[in-house]
DNA sequence: TTGCGTACTGTATATAATTACAGTATATAA
DNA sequence: TTATATACTGTAATTATATACAGTACGCAA
């Protein structure tokens, strides 16, 4: 990850400031007025080379087209990965196909570097099949993206285009998800079944509420 | 708090996932050409109302002028406060004093709702003295700020400039900290020494890490 | 029925904003 | 020295976008 020089830094703070505060983003005029530029050329050179270095994306042809791709905490050297933005893209069994044209209803921010380095997406967890190890309804399960994992961990898996977090475990001629509460059953997929299934991804981290403790 | 109507919902849910999305708000001819009107003003119409209702503010003369004001989550009707930004001010049990002037080092974004009403704060836990309510080394605590906590509840309690989480017990004599760990002791603080304790907060939520699950 | 708010269409105009082209000045590395 | 990248100024053209005005249609409450 380059580095930005201090004026690069400077404008890029602008941006950021100015989309959190005025909610949009601001255009190469107001850029310029703030800085004092003459041209808006200035403006457009700098934008160039920040969004060369990967912290914004412009939109060419669209006003205002500055979308920030990173915030200032990132540039922290020691963290190398970066991943504020987790979006929550629905409920997990609760009965909705899920990553084809996902919408985000909402986003989660997680400190930097809290996360290693991967896809997340998190998922509104409904009912207490998972209750032993602590996950509850309404909390918020973070999964890592990946197309398979180990067995014994635990996945967010797609059957029937329902998403449900299980215990994952294959077996040479079946697939497992074990719940981790001994009021649900496990279910058992029989190979000639496994194109019904998919894995979304594996439980990476839990936001929960702690309205009782 | 007005409601939208089911029209203005969609319009406004189509500005949200825009601007997540690309990071730029929406022009009126991109709303309008996403709904199929043949007419601008369709979508004026709509977000004269829709701003009126207090879900947007439009910035007249600007273009992508629409700031949103509320996520859509927050139309639940049983959800009444919103806080996006919850700062990160430091390490539990880690020596630090904490709340005065205190710069936020990083910062949390939970969903929309997903807290109550009031002011918090997070703070990294070190340690596992809460372990057996699942509370581990690396953990985010979410802290609502409050001066008194029941007896029982988990806080965020500040002693000789050490923050620790504990479960707190008030007696007519004493104050007692818990564990919730039997290789950690109890404290015990006589009410003479109630000078030197400070209750930050109660535990209010939690993120973590599922690194082995 | 009348009136009112929501939900649109259509066209024309004004202004907001980006792009293009042609430069200058100042560092810093080869 | 000669590049090469950053950091600007200036003007003109073009396109993107918002606004203004004049309507139509429908449901709903008085």
């Amino acid at each position: 990850m380059e580095n930005l020089t201090s004026k690069q830094k400077n404008v890029f703070s602008y941006i950021t400031k100015h989309t959190n505060k005025e909610g949009i983003p601001p255009t190469l005029d107001e850029i310029a007025v703030n800085f004092n530029y003459k041209s808006i050329n200035a403006v457009r050179d700098h934008l160039r080379l920040i969004a060369k270095k990967g912290y914004i994306k412009v939109h060419p042809g669209k006003s205002r087209g500055i979308q920030v791709l990173k915030s200032l905490n990132s540039m922290r050297p020691e963290q190398l990965s970066c991943h504020d933005q987790i979006p929550i893209i629905g409920k997990i069994a609760a009965g909705a196909p899920i990553f084809v044209n996902q919408e985000a209803e909402d986003h989660l921010k997680v400190p930097t570097g809290f996360l290693g380095s991967g896809e997340y997406f998190a998922l509104q967890v409904t009912g207490d099949s998972m209750k032993n190890i602590n996950i509850n309804t309404g909390d918020i399960a973070i999964i890592r993206h990946q197309i398979t994992v180990d067995n014994g961990e635990v996945a967010a898996v797609i059957l029937e285009n329902e998403a449900t977090l299980k215990r994952f475990f294959k077996f040479t001629d079946r697939v497992e998800l074990q719940s981790e509460n001994p009021d649900f059953p496990d279910i058992v997929i029989p190979k000639s079944d496994y194109s019904h299934i998919r894995i979304a991804g594996k439980l990476a981290g839990l936001l929960t509420r702690k309205i009782d403790a």
